[in-house]
DNA sequence: GTTGGATGTTCACAGCGTTAACATCCAACA
DNA sequence: TGTTGGATGTTAACGCTGTGAACATCCAAC
């Protein structure tokens, strides 16, 4: 009955089975508790109880491993962001800005509930290749399910989140104006905006100057911060 | 004519004099060059030609390094926002307005000449006591210079370089208010909402989705972001 | 069944932060 | 003026890290 195979992700042989995802679990697990810098590969390895080296059979080395961390970590925050968004019934008034001020407490809060996996996903690495080009430019992001077809596998290609998150935020950002509450002169480069006020409160809170403010206070500055934002675009 | 003192910063001897400035400098060299994870307190004190255990005799150990290198890099980022709000004229009209957009532009202008020092200055470090308590309960920060005397020293207490742009953040915010361009009621909470997207704009420019920009594109980004930022802040 | 490539292991090296024990030198006191 | 003690710097050593080289194991396909 024991799989000694290596193609299931059994845990008992020799050849482990899924051992990159299980790294990457691990590594995910140490970001979470300590942030970038505790993202060791050696230490996810003891986690897994394999050798240090056998990493390297799935990643170019400790800069791989941190990036797919950080991919976790932007995955998961569209995924609270999305559930943010979501919980804004049609029904409501003013929905559009309504879902404007939760996506950006979704992320908020994704940042003060998994402060090591936030600063993981928005840590700097050398050949960061995260793209997000054009864009701004005109040309949609190239988002899956954005061409014909291409939709259903639910884990997706990972890294995929920051275009998941990127995507709602130009949906939000188009309901605006669709409303008439946005003069459709501010629309470009409004994705910009809106994110930069978002991540910058977040950074600034979890680890910034405004890291000592009381619990009220950073909701209080929260809100405002977002309504403020939200006051800019509908300004005429 | 050799000083072979240790009092004096003479470079020749067992002493160094001043070998405690001379590994911060070294370090913020480092910092400049590879960001806060180039912080070594080895490198440091080999650029120094000193062995890396004398860096204890003026350190804790390496996190009070970097943290000495992030004052440094607050320091410089307050002064160049100093320097670019001074270029804007008294004479100009809406000159509030103008000192606002030149300081954002000033910050984010110094994350991008400087991204190695900027990263520094507001990377994560643990026992980061950074306050900047009150401030948004009414009490004034305690800002060197705002109570009676103590003014004058040049070089200043260090780690001041925070409060200073945050002086500087408050007096332009009230100038707005007094110029009737800002609602009193909007004042509250909006040092938060103007740094928060600053700061933001500049870390995702810099290391996040939106590095891949064209200086163009950056730049009409910046300038979108904030005037967005001054007409929300001046929207009824 | 044999075998080759994928996967995992042991060994080794250099660089890091940090401690302990020792060396040097200036400043202050006699 | 001569001695000495504390501040400052040095060498040696530990365990940790990332990483390469050589070797071992095992599944899959011939």
């Amino acid at each position: 009955m024991e799989d000694s195979s290596g193609t299931t992700a059994g845990k008992g042989r020799y050849h482990h089975g899924d051992l990159r995802n299980a790294l990457i679990d691990a590594a995910v697990g140490l970001a979470r508790a300590g942030g970038p810098d505790a993202v060791v590969l050696r230490a996810a390895a003891r986690r897994v109880g394999v050798s240090p080296t056998a990493a390297y059979r799935h990643f170019a080395g400790q800069p791989e491993l941190l990036f797919a961390v950080k991919e976790a970590g932007q995955q998961r925050l569209a995924e609270r962001m999305e559930a943010a968004v979501r919980a804004v019934p049609d029904t409501h008034p003013r929905a559009v800005e309504e879902r404007m001020l939760a996506m950006g407490r979704g992320y908020i809060g994704f940042a003060l509930d998994e402060p090591g996996l936030f600063r993981s996903a928005f840590c700097h690495t050398a050949d960061d290749v995260t793209r997000l080009p054009a864009a701004l430019s005109g040309e949609a992001p190239p988002v899956p399910g954005d061409g014909p077809a291409a939709e259903g596998l639910p884990g997706a290609d990972a890294d995929e989140g920051q275009f998941r998150s990127f995507r709602m935020l130009v949906e939000i950002l188009d309901g605006l104006v669709d409303a008439g509450r946005m003069s459709p002169a501010r629309r470009p480069g409004a994705e910009v905006t809106a994110w930069s006020m978002v991540h910058g409160l977040s950074t600034l809170v979890l680890d910034g100057p405004f890291a000592p403010l009381t619990e009220e206070q950073r909701d209080a500055a929260v809100d405002i911060a977002l309504r403020t934002l939200v006051a800019g675009f509908t300004a005429p």
